[in-house]
DNA sequence: ACAAGATACCTCGTCTGTCAAGGTATATTT
DNA sequence: AAATATACCTTGACAGACGAGGTATCTTGT
């Protein structure tokens, strides 16, 4: 069973973030990572995924550049900055606290 | 701090027939109940309550009837149907699911 | 007596994130 | 030569949340 796109709503930006926490990527490598770590279950479809990228670029938590790939399609590489870093720690531990609070509600 | 709609979203439901699998209640009561047990970190707005009534209602998953208040201003009341139970457990395997995927995605 | 606040219901229109559908280009496999 | 995978992107529609507004009743403080 997948999971809706209501659920994941309003996570979408923290789950990027939390990847490029470990490292820079890219955006399709990054929603492959994502369905690979959740067994299929979680899916950012493309239109999802890029306008978190906009959305996180306009904030000042990612940057991006180009990758020199010398064969195959370009790829653009996203990287966390200082701000996303901190933007991170706010969206877990709202994470957490939802979590908490839901599971509160639903007995 | 409080917890964000889009977080919320997707939950409003389940959160609603929760409520009702304890006993039949009516809109402003739930709504004070949800924020009463998340220490006010929770709050469905009336708009919400309201539309995801409607939306229950509509699926089959509770009905209504007015209270019959002597006193006071008058009170429409839900129930939770046996269509309306088997979908909070839909509902709550769908939560447990996500819950493990967001955890997994948010280290 | 009167105003303010709480209880209780509701609707309309706006906003925002998701995503289906469409597009481009390159490399590899059949 | 066609199909599939990699890789990027945009547009427009849709649905759920909610701000702002409304109605009516009862209680409390002054």
């Amino acid at each position: 069973m997948s999971i809706t796109s209501d659920i994941l709503r309003g996570h979408t930006e923290a789950i990027i973030l939390a990847h490029l926490l470990e490292q820079d990527s890219y955006g399709y490598q990054i929603n492959k990572d994502i369905m690979k770590k959740t067994d299929n279950r979680c899916e950012l479809k493309e239109a999802t995924l890029y306008s978190a990228f906009r959305r996180l670029e306009q904030a000042g938590y990612i940057r991006t550049y180009w990758g020199d790939e010398k064969v195959g399609a370009r790829r653009r590489y996203y990287s966390i900055t200082e701000e996303g870093r901190r933007a991170y720690q706010v969206y877990k531990r709202e994470w957490e606290e939802a979590k908490a609070a839901i599971d509160k509600l639903l007995k």
